[in-house]
DNA sequence: AAGGTAATTGCATTCGTATGCAAAAAGGAA
DNA sequence: TTCCTTTTTGCATACGAATGCAATTACCTT
């Protein structure tokens, strides 16, 4: 009843052996079977198993990694960190979420924290790092990863897909479709994401001949994508065709475009997202869109930060 | 540069003061001013941070939440997460996350290496929790809040909105919408958040002289309710308006009876659904529903597992 | 059975911080 | 100044598990 919570000390007691050999049973060190089954008998019956903050005090590995992200409503997140979440668990690592604005100083501060608990690696998602913090983490010798975003020069690993590529094969689909006047909502500028999709996109014109009717910032955000559409849409010659930096603001476009401006998608004018989250299958959007694998990256993840953890 | 890390041993000695000095510093302890600014001169120069394990080693206190969440497809749960994490932090907090499909033996598990963390206390949103896991938390002395999904008995807090009543409302609201023939898609038939709504529906409908066309458990998926649908509307008299357990549901729901079937809404069958996320009210769905208020809800979770906590 | 190697085990220490206790210092009252 | 009270400070220990080292035991070989 009073259980409070055995030790390794009151398991050693009960089996008849050291504590020692209780920490060896259960950290897999080499113990005989006699011992084994001794101390997982009494570690049973006590209910006991082993404080992993003492265990990550001595070993200096807490197991755990810090995740960044700033924000969960665009969908991909959500997605990603699950399957992160799953992946990471598989390998014995778990998760402490922290939620970031884009801003430096946030962003700082949350590092410290992390920091403060010895996390064995953090991994940011559309979240970038000063140099300073970069600085910080490498003295605290914690790798850093980042996910959906790429940092030049800054030292850590990141995972991207193939963005640049990816703006240029819409740009070619949307050239094979037909389109003449062709517009494009960026991803923020801020973002190597933004800049390379909007770099292959811009290429991907040229090489064919053509030239963004325009390009506007939408900064990852419905609200200014929107806005952003209102835009394009009362020029004298409206596009025929929008590529959105990612989904989560091609939504917006397309709510925008139908519920406010009655136009049809894709007949009065065609939208191409980045993405592919769940929700650009579904029928009421059926968004046509840049295949991202999150899948793939976030193993690609889970296996780089494992490896420098090493 | 080697700055490996520094500790309250180095900035004691830096300060010149014992390391009981910087601890009380750190900790808020009494000190008197003098020390205090040597102190934190000091641990300045260092870089000094308290280290967070080994605080949480001493104090049994790691300040660490467990979150245990079942989907994250779902948009109410990651709002829900973003608003949890951002009150958590004001408070001191942070969010150890995990995932757990609902069956018992997953979140289980999931428990058992929350409470290897040590963690103050533990929120399941979304997630059932059997008595033998509210038995070793009870031990473990960590306190439980259920977010979103009650249960009887369990011994631990539950922080649900009226959803009793709000299903009431929205069979009233049908019925004075003239619907004569109201169906019902409900929320999982093992959660109480869906069995409350559906109660409250069909208390609702019958307190006005209509019973329920049809109840089908969708189960708070997509495909089952993508399912109960098309079983729904294949009836020789299918329903003019279709309650559903949540949006995340009625998003399929409205997506099968468009994309699938053909159908206008609200013109053809009225679709309401429950939880009011960001998603519903955007364009493409525009969806009546019943708003949950999430913040309110997770202030009310916080505040009651901080309260716990003491 | 003796001698040697390999595997197990216990002892003592370590990780970095907090805290009870007693000693020292500071502050007040008379 | 003297005595008493309050505040500061350092010392030593504790939290719970892991690990180097030395002692013990088990296992082989001849």
């Amino acid at each position: 009843m009073m259980t409070e919570k055995a030790t390794s000390q009151d398991v050693a007691r009960r089996a008849g052996v050291s504590q020692s050999a209780v920490s060896r049973v259960f950290s897999g060190a080499s113990a005989s079977k006699a011992t084994s089954v001794k101390v997982r008998k009494a570690a049973d019956e006590l209910g006991y198993r082993p404080n992993s903050l003492a265990r990550a005090m001595i070993t200096g590995k807490s197991r755990i990694i810090g995740l960044v992200v700033a924000y969960l409503d665009n969908q991909f997140y959500p997605i990603a960190l699950e399957h992160l979440s799953n992946t990471l668990k598989d390998k014995g690592y778990h998760i402490l979420v922290f939620m970031a604005a884009n801003a430096k100083e946030t962003v700082g501060e949350v590092v410290e924290e992390l920091i403060d608990y010895q996390v064995d690696g953090i991994i940011t998602a559309s979240v970038g790092m000063s140099s300073d913090l970069t600085q910080r983490c490498a003295v605290a010798g914690i790798p850093v990863v980042m996910f959906n975003r790429g940092q030049d020069g800054s030292g850590h690993s990141s995972i991207t897909s193939a963005n640049v590529d990816g703006g240029r094969r819409v740009a070619e689909f949307l050239i094979e479709g037909g389109h003449t006047r062709i517009a494009h909502i960026a991803g923020w500028e801020g973002s190597s994401t933004g800049r390379d999709r909007r770099r292959g996109f811009t290429e991907g014109l040229i090489a064919n001949g053509q030239e963004p009717l325009d390009i506007i910032d939408g900064m990852f955000d419905r609200d200014a994508a929107a806005q952003a559409t209102r835009t394009l849409m009362a020029r004298n010659d409206p596009p025929d065709a929008i590529f959105v930096g990612n989904d989560h603001m091609a939504f917006a476009v397309m709510d925008t475009l139908r519920g406010e401006l009655g136009l049809r998608v894709p007949e009065d004018v065609s939208v191409v997202g980045y993405d592919d989250v769940p929700l650009a299958e579904w029928a009421a959007y059926d968004l046509t869109t840049v295949r991202q694998p999150v899948n793939r990256m976030v193993d690609a993840t889970v296996e780089t930060i494992v490896a420098k953890i090493n």
